[in-house]
DNA sequence: GCGGGCACCTCAAATCTCCT
DNA sequence: AGGAGATTTGAGGTGCCCGC
């Protein structure tokens, strides 16, 4: 591993790492924040409306799945959907996810889960039978909305940056006249085509086929493996680095030197473990620049015959 | 005794599989 | 075919163990 190298890795890692905190304070962040709390206030609002301020919950559910969510979060503590399958087996998970109308007997089954361990502030009316006063409402918003609201953005955000990072990938594949294949299993180096990429594959091993974020066809019935990883802070970054070097072991092993493997990487990542893919012969690109991958696809052989 | 590294935990979404 | 449950994947969080 050249010295050169190392260092050239070594400010990529530092750049990405500026990057990352730069987006942390900026004002797409705050604009993702405040939707998040209005989306969740409204969303809280609904659920009320649907289920007569929670005095029939059932009635509710059969509308809409999605004031589960609400459910969950007015528990004392709020809990996730599988902790609340622990405490209700008949807790339709999937409706909560799509959005379906719940069934009569699994939403009565949720309405007892729900009441036995409410939060007792945030929803003492139902103690006695009368209707919410505006003081136990405006309470009740100000408790759960910003829950939901933590929980939602930080989904959002892991969701968006991995599929930012690939759509990337493939656009400059696109770009450069590769072809996309359609993705599935790939069990034989033949599988991927010269000039040819897959998005989301399963790719064989001695054992159990992993996946593959990218893989693409280069000269000589070699397949280049890319694995993209977003990670935000660097105690993260090993397990990130251990998962890439676990898979490009892996398929080492089953297709020795048939098989090169490359790491796509954003965000903030220790140098050392930018360090142990290199020394695992491993391939590095960095999202914020991508025309290195570029000028690494040219010197495999591609695009110069 | 303490700090870095790592194993293990939690969440949510996507995909797979099996059943009706 | 389609739906429900199970499994897999990818991300963040936490705590403790061992070496210095």
């Amino acid at each position: 591993m050249s010295a050169l190298l190392r260092e050239y890795h070594r400010e990529q890692a530092a750049r990405a790492k500026q990057i990352y905190v730069e987006s942390m304070i900026s004002a797409q962040a705050g604009k993702d924040w405040r939707n998040a709390h209005s989306v969740a206030r409204r969303q809280v609002v609904a659920a009320l409306r649907a289920t007569d301020y929670l005095r029939d919950i059932p009635a509710g559910l059969s509308e809409s799945g999605l004031h589960l969510t609400i459910l969950r979060h007015l528990m004392a503590p709020p809990i996730s959907q599988d902790q609340f399958a622990l405490l209700c087996a008949d807790y339709p998970k999937r409706a909560e996810i799509t959005g379906r109308g719940v069934s009569v007997a699994a939403a009565t089954a949720v309405a007892s889960a729900f009441l036995a361990g409410r939060d007792r502030v945030l929803t003492r009316w139902l103690d006695g039978n009368g209707q919410p006063t505006s003081n136990q409402i405006r309470n009740l918003l100000r408790g759960v909305v910003p829950l939901l609201s933590v929980q939602n953005t930080a989904t959002v955000r892991r969701g968006r940056m991995s599929v930012e990072q690939e759509a990337a990938i493939v656009a400059l594949l696109t770009d450069r006249g590769w072809t996309r294949q359609s993705s599935g299993l790939i069990s034989s180096l033949t599988d991927v085509k010269p000039q040819h990429f897959l998005h989301k594959a399963r790719f064989a091993t001695k054992t159990r086929p992993q996946e593959v974020d990218i893989a693409c066809g280069l000269p000589g019935t070699v397949v280049l493996a890319m694995e993209c990883k977003v990670t935000n802070d660097e105690t993260n970054s090993v397990k990130r680095i251990n998962d890439v070097l676990k898979k490009a072991a892996a398929w080492q092993e089953h297709w020795g030197s048939f098989v090169r493997t490359a790491a796509l990487l954003q965000g903030v990542i220790a140098f050392k473990d930018v360090d142990r893919l290199l020394e695992g012969r491993v391939e590095v690109f960095w999202s914020h620049d991508l025309t290195s991958f570029d000028s690494w696809l040219v010197e495999q052989g591609w695009l110069t015959k």
